[in-house]
DNA sequence: CGGCATCTTGAGTTGGGTCAATGGTCGTGG
DNA sequence: CCACGACCATTGACCCAACTCAAGATGCCG
């Protein structure tokens, strides 16, 4: 079976998924470049506004973005809802649904967008005799840990402003990794996301970017986002005078 | 070296680490419990105050508490903290430095602790030739993200009274899980700790807690809570007139 | 062009923060 | 055994950042 999936099959995956981007750290080896592409063959589309897949539904894969753009939102039974994660090309997502095989949250794509399916247990099978795939995947998810833990910290102990500054900045960075201009971002969710994710309400949100824009900061159209002032954007965290 | 650690040994560390515990899922296998209890049979005691690894440190291994309490704190480089978690007997923490090789928080014992130390190397080499243990170790990982999850809808979305009445209902299972009655806490982190980790201040957790008093929810002598009615404790969560 | 959703802005309110003072508890040492 | 001091928790008075409500503005799609 792995035979049958070689040289072109793979090229193919690999021109197709851009899975290893995502998370490749250092020092890749080869054969776990190989392992990652065999792994994420499985395609799909999904048009923006669709549901990839529901809270409670049933988990049987992790999920790649290859293009497109998508959010995971938690909902409470009283009809609030808390955005978890926001996820671009060439990030993973999905882990919540590992610890009770069912989807904790609900993915939504905000865009129409290409992503990469990717069976837990073809991943746990394509193990044996190499470790190097499972401590990827512990690393992956591991990673996912630490950004929820900076959000914490973002959503218990900054302000308004700096959460916005720190969203913008994360945004920045992410799109720069891709090859992207790190001054021009478009923003692919709307305000109301923006602020279910920061812990804030829209008027808030709108408010901020104006701010922002009058200071020098931003340049601000619609969905557009135009970085002036870098230095000072990245000043704006952790600088506040909180006591 | 699997041959000699085994009966006698095993039953000891089986007898000293209740990871299994912490952690079993429903229809664990005979196998997957021996394994585990191989893997946990370094053991070190920590004292309250002390520190168990400092954030920026070389990660090296995963953390199983044995008895005791501990918490995990994010720092920020102005002096803001934000506590993460707080961990007890049976559960597992320290994942956050897979990630990157190096540990992101600080851990912090609240009171005299004794904890098995799980070298991450040792549970991917004992991966071999059996899939499950593998399998265990991303569900406990899932059940960290999904945890993390809860706590920034939390913070996200709830109010400060929310936030306590969730705090003391999950504190009651996971002693309730643990053989404690669910109704009578010692809670082992002061009122600063229980602030940084809700994203509120100690005056205002303060005065929650006495008006929770007053309402005859609780009944609050320091550090031990007693909880008087549990039913419209759970009734505070999500019931607000959010909008 | 009209209808609908999203975004922005203003005015007023409030939940939770800040500051400050007091009260409890515990550990230590005389 | 009590007295002292350090630390922690509580409470009150005041304030401000962010929320609510409401009105327009803008853009998008059929």
């Amino acid at each position: 079976m792995k035979a049958k999936i070689d040289s072109q099959d793979l090229k193919t995956a690999c021109a197709n998924c851009n899975v290893h981007e995502i998370c490749m750290p250092v020092g890749a080896t080869p054969e776990l470049l190989k392992k990652l592409d065999e792994l994420v063959y499985i395609r799909r589309r999904i048009k923006c506004g669709a549901v990839l897949y529901h809270s409670g539904s049933h988990f049987h894969a992790l999920y790649a973005v290859k293009s497109g753009f998508l959010k995971t939102e938690n909902l409470h039974d009283d009809g609030r809802a808390q955005i978890t994660g926001f996820y671009m090309s060439g990030e993973i997502f999905g882990f919540d649904g590992i610890a009770t095989d069912a989807h904790i949250c609900t993915s939504v794509a905000l865009e129409d967008s290409e992503i990469c399916v990717i069976p837990l247990d073809r991943v746990e099978h394509f193990n044996h005799g190499l470790e190097d795939l499972q401590h990827h995947f512990y690393k992956l998810m591991s990673r996912e840990i630490v950004r929820d833990h900076t959000i914490m910290m973002l959503l218990g102990s900054m302000h308004s402003e700096e959460r916005v500054a720190a969203f913008i900045l994360n945004l920045s960075q992410r799109f720069h990794l891709r090859g992207y201009s790190p001054n021009n971002l478009i923003l692919r969710m709307k305000r109301e996301e923006i602020g279910s994710y920061l812990g804030m309400k829209v008027e808030t949100v709108s408010r901020i970017f104006s701010k922002f824009q009058e200071q020098g900061l931003l340049e601000v159209h619609q969905k557009n986002i135009l970085i002036l002032d870098m230095p000072r954007l990245k000043n704006m965290i952790g600088h506040h005078p909180v006591k």
